[in-house]
DNA sequence: ATTTTTAGTCAACACTTGTACACTGAATTT
DNA sequence: AAATTCAGTGTACAAGTGTTGACTAAAAAT
């Protein structure tokens, strides 16, 4: 890559850079204006245009990079499940939450937005969170534990996964914003035990399915 | 009440209606401007701090209001579905969905700015979730099917329901913007159907449950 | 009948916004 | 060495923003 372009690289990597911080500090993406970030980013208003055509392009490109990033950090969470293969659904969430504190830019981003305002941005997280989905019905369906449940009902169980990680993971992520009498520790800890009962509840609910004999409504 | 009084609730409604359209043409809350407010509600801008502090207190007051409404609609919901007492889970989730086509707003509303970027108004939806919750727990434990199941287990089951029926809601909402090949009737049709065996799922869940021996992880 | 209260109006303010246009200067190509 | 490309700059403008303070007129209280 020549000079040039590596510079235009940063400037473009400052800007999503700035979006993502501003859109996540109490605010959401579409409050934010074009001169904003590029203030944040350390750019005049009109350089903003060499990168994006508006704000939505920054948008969807930001919706790009952060999913890629969770991505990734999703795999390595089911790797090390794989691993340890009797490991207690407690440790699995805890180290869910945990690993939500290492970046949660991007996950505060990824679900304040989901419903939010810009359209392109919307349209752009449905079409990631469909993919979360896919990713791991797949995965699912390698774990022994699952082998004998089709492969549809796997992925009725990964869109549950997913609709309610992303609940819980934002309830975990506001948690410091209620301030009540208990300790941010204590009130972690309390989240952490109901959500690995429901958890259970689900694996619960999978574990007795039967694909080919629906259950009485 | 007195005839001025009368008068004040009228525009005092009418800048909460403004604010609950506006918010959900394919914006958000926190992007619209008290100016559009009182211009569509057809007052002059000043004359709205003769009703609200500033626009997180008409954000609060509209939360407050949309509640009140979708409390309203899950309880005769909920009623419906105890009269035909067998009733298949199906036609329980399609009940939900049409109940959802009655009042839109109220529900993208309420989806849309739960996340959202005013403070007051996340809290102010995080307060009515929690009390949404109690309610349904507490609905279930007079279902004679979930008699023998401990009251924490099915506040763990509602949690589960609520913040899984928010995600099927506003799935439903936006599948007309997802212009697919495939008509729309067809694509509820099929969404009718993936929640409905979501539903069944969980419920499968439930009733497999143990709340004394909690199952093996 | 007179005074007081108050929802709504009007004009004005200091700011912020998105975007157009001409320009600069360093990196790149010719 | 000369010409070209183009990320970033500076100026400018029309449009929209929240909020102020003084004013009006109808309803309510005296």
């Amino acid at each position: 890559m020549s000079l040039r372009d590596e510079r235009k690289q940063q400037s473009r990597q400052a800007l999503m850079n700035a979006a993502l911080a501003l859109s996540t500090a109490g605010r959401s993406f579409s409050t934010i204006s074009l001169r904003e970030v590029a203030r944040e980013a350390g750019l005049v208003p009109t350089a903003f245009y060499r990168h994006f055509q508006d704000m939505e392009e920054l948008g969807s490109d930001v919706v790009d990079q952060v999913s890629i990033s969770l991505h990734h950090l999703l795999r390595s969470l089911r790797e090390g499940y794989g691993l340890e293969a009797p490991s207690k659904t407690e440790v699995s969430i805890e180290r869910f939450f945990r690993a939500i504190d290492a970046e949660p830019l991007n996950w505060e981003f990824l679900i304040g937005e989901r419903w939010g305002g810009s359209t392109a941005v919307r349209n752009a997280i449905g079409r990631e969170v469909r993919f979360f989905i896919d990713d791991l019905s797949q995965d699912l369906h390698k774990l022994p534990a699952f082998q004998n449940i089709a492969i549809d009902d796997l992925q009725i169980m990964a869109e549950i996964l997913i609709n309610l990680a992303l609940s819980w993971a934002m309830t975990w992520i506001n948690l410091p914003d209620a301030l009540d009498s208990a300790s941010l520790e204590q009130q972690q800890r309390q989240l952490i035990i109901r959500t690995t009962r429901q958890a259970q509840l689900l694996f619960r609910g999978i574990s007795n399915w039967q694909s080919d004999a629906p259950p009485v409504d």
